[in-house]
DNA sequence: TCAATGATTTTG
DNA sequence: AAAATCATTGAT
């Protein structure tokens, strides 16, 4: 066991997010462990970035972005898909980090499906939680970084800033 | 290129 | 109470 400790979230979401790719997330399902690699993640940073949901301050659905790193926060969008989200930073600074894409398994709505994940992930601990943690992993060769996606309604600053993260 | 689909947030 | 928003996907 490998499990990646609470300091490795609490940090700056922007040290976070690149050191996640290559990790193995890992998710028990009927007693069975899977693991898949991450491919791809995005940064969001506190209430001054407009593309991040806690831009819109503190509400009961962005609530556990505001709490300790090491969270899931999950949440329904288009009606139709989860988003898996894993909260960083301290407490009172609301981050996080979505993984959009899994080895040989791309599209953040296709991971959620397929790892079985719903709204009863959401505020789970990935330092104490029995069925989804993370363990140390490959270290990418290279790493990659683009504007995220689907933020066009932010605006700039945000819209050009390279915090999408992929190997 | 666009319909599906629903929790959350705002009053467009 | 009603309407708009939305970090997507898959089919047409």
């Amino acid at each position: 066991m490998n499990r990646l400790q609470e300091s490795f979230y609490t940090r700056d979401v922007l040290d976070v997010a690149p050191d996640l790719l290559g990790k193995k997330l890992c998710i028990r399902s009927e007693d069975e462990i899977y693991s898949y690699y991450i491919s791809e993640v995005e940064a969001y940073r506190g209430e001054e970035d407009k593309a991040c949901h806690a831009s819109k301050g503190r509400t009961p659905r962005t609530e556990v972005m505001y709490r300790k790193g090491g969270l899931i926060y999950i949440y329904l969008i288009y009606g139709m898909h989860w988003m898996f989200n894993i909260v960083c930073a301290e407490k009172d600074f609301p981050q996080a980090v979505l993984i959009r894409g899994l080895q040989e398994l791309n599209g953040p709505g296709r991971i959620t499906k397929k790892l079985k994940i719903d709204s009863s992930y959401n505020g789970e601990s990935l330092v104490n939680s029995d069925r989804i943690w993370l363990e140390n992993g490959n270290k990418p060769d290279k790493i990659f970084t683009s504007p995220r996606i689907g933020i066009e309604y932010a605006g700039e600053p945000w819209l050009s800033l390279n915090w999408r993260f992929f190997i």
